[in-house]
DNA sequence: CTGAAAGCGCTAACAC
DNA sequence: GTGTTAGCGCTTTCAG
């Protein structure tokens, strides 16, 4: 029967050992200079006591928590969820613990409470991984963030100074809209998401200006705005059959917005990809089962994470400067496009064969 | 212009200030015995040098550290993601920070290193949030866990002198059977999550037990088994169609797998619900603009996080017997059934007016 | 109302 | 090899 009931302290192990609390210190640090018998003694006591040394006490003598803070919003949703689990998996593997804040998406004015909580607990660094929306960065570079530790943003517009790791969304938009061009296409409409979400606009301009490459124009009809949500991918769709009914494709900024158009279609009777293409965005794992399995574009936010986890630690163990000689400051991964059959207007390979890929 | 850049300490302040420490100390807890022009004085040289008390200082001497353990599995599902989400909204309401551990699915073998991990940050209490899944749940009870700070447990089986808040997916399992009885079909068939689940298990049993209680014999070969995602739903129902020829719905144990079905169906020209009934679970936001609209089984796992919040500080903040008095130990949680076209053979409602519900 | 002393649990620096 | 001293940043006695 071990007795944990009440936490052991490297005193009471030292007294319990016979030795000085800082002979138990060496022990627990696996430092060389104690004796064999001294450190086998130690140790058995540690055991039996069921001792654990206190994170908090060494946080405060080291001046390092090996705890990042993690800054984040929309975990319902999956985007941001499989971005958090890479997180985890990265810190999990440098030996970082993790302290959460989960933000309701916004304005972001009262971001002060978020950073004092973090701090306050002196976190080693922080991953900032809130969507950029509306004026929500302006308090970035400001006199706020004089800190001493280092920030890591996700899913930002890169700027001098700041260290970003994101996709490529403006590249993602390209690769839908030329995929489509590709099949045969050239009445490409968009539903984008929110656009003052940054990710969106990137996503948009991508389309556009792809489209004005090929010599196509691009007028307002064309594209409209939803919220994200499958529900809020109803009202665009419609509005777009109506605006402008020569559409032969659509590129939709997310898939569970496109999940909505096959719907949509589908009560129209439009079929897909012959009456009209479509591509979405994100690459959820249900795409692949959608009706048609849905062509799109993917991002592989494990990757980010990881990528922003081990340049944050990086930064934290050898400093700034360490960083500087060898990386990039910011770095813009590119997507994927996974082509289903939603999109294959030229069929090479048909029916089942592609589904569930 | 603040200077952050290194972080000041109390000691700083009351020096500034002419004071002593512990005068500052009064003044950043609140405490009713200081002079208000020394109070005053002392908050403007805290505001003035960007003075930030120490959590970790607090936490030591006070024993408390206001942050809560979590730990969860297969973050990049949609399900625990929501859970996850509850409990950040819950604990930043109580004012209690998080430290987050993510576990890969599995046997749980390796949990010794999790809890060091957490209570060596002195947490004051651990939220589990990891299914039970196979014989993972043995360590429960064991000598690890005469514990010092109280556990409360997410979707396992309620047992004796632990706090556990759940769904009742047995119920789920009643409901969507009863359900598709109500609609007029005999032949029910099941595809289930892995039977290593507990969930799983509860969601079948409920099947069960109400087609035996409809007087409907249940075999073998009316169930079978995927592993949740829409790509294991594939082989199931094809398994089904061929092995149970007269079903004539199919209760499948998560959104996802019956997205597959739904596909299958398609491509084997069954028409749903007319030919074929479904009912999924979890209501994913997706599942409303499947082809058709799903009905399915929903679990609110905000109120599920919520309550555990909750419940784990009020045993922190009242001690146990605080609960005892007033709460029943474990809470259990009805579902509710979500009633689309998938599954609607008697038309009171047609077409349109139900989609996207 | 305010300050001095002690100590939360640990480690760095130095002695022996 | 090992122990002593000091102190991380804060709060809790207890004096005054």
């Amino acid at each position: 029967m071990r007795q944990r009931s009440t936490r052991a302290t490297i005193k009471q192990v030292a007294s319990v050992a016979g030795v000085s609390t800082q002979t138990v210190s060496r022990v627990i640090n696996e430092r060389p200079d104690v004796s064999p018998e001294t450190r086998k003694r130690v140790q058995e006591v540690i055991a039996r006591l069921g001792y654990r040394p206190s994170a908090l006490a060494r946080s405060l003598i080291r001046q390092r928590s090996y705890t990042l803070g993690v800054v984040i919003a929309g975990l319902k949703h999956i985007g941001p969820s499989r971005t958090l689990s890479g997180i985890t998996i990265a810190a999990e593997e440098a030996g970082y613990g993790l302290l959460l804040k989960e933000l309701p998406y916004g304005e972001e004015k009262n971001i002060e409470p978020i950073f004092q909580a973090l701090l306050a607990r002196h976190v080693d660094g922080i991953i900032w991984a809130v969507p950029q929306i509306g004026e929500n960065r302006s308090w970035v570079q400001q006199d706020l963030m004089d800190l001493d530790i280092p920030i890591v943003y996700l899913t930002m517009e890169p700027r001098e100074n700041i260290l970003v790791v994101s996709i490529n969304n403006y590249m993602g938009g390209q690769m839908a809209t030329s995929h489509l061009l590709e099949q045969g296409y050239r009445n490409i409409g968009h539903i984008s998401g929110p656009l003052s979400w940054w990710e969106s606009r990137q996503r948009m301009g991508g389309w556009k200006d792809t489209l004005s490459g090929a010599g196509i124009v691009v007028n307002d009809q064309q594209c409209t705005e939803g919220n994200w949500s499958s529900a809020s991918g109803v009202e665009p769709i419609q509005k777009l059959f109506e605006q402008y009914p020569q559409m032969d494709s659509v590129f939709v900024g997310n898939d569970q917005m496109a999940l909505a158009v096959l719907q949509v279609a589908s009560q129209k009777g439009i079929r897909i990809p012959e009456d009209l293409g479509v591509v979405g965005f994100d690459n959820i794992p249900e795409s692949a089962y959608f009706l048609p399995p849905l062509t799109t574009v993917q991002q592989d936010q494990y990757l980010v994470a990881k990528i922003a986890v081990e340049k944050m630690i990086k930064i934290i163990e050898l400093g700034w400067q360490g960083l500087d000689s060898v990386d990039p400051q910011s770095v813009i991964l590119p997507p994927t496009l996974v082509v289903r059959q939603s999109s294959l207007r030229i069929n090479e390979k048909e029916g089942g064969a592609l589904i569930g890929t």
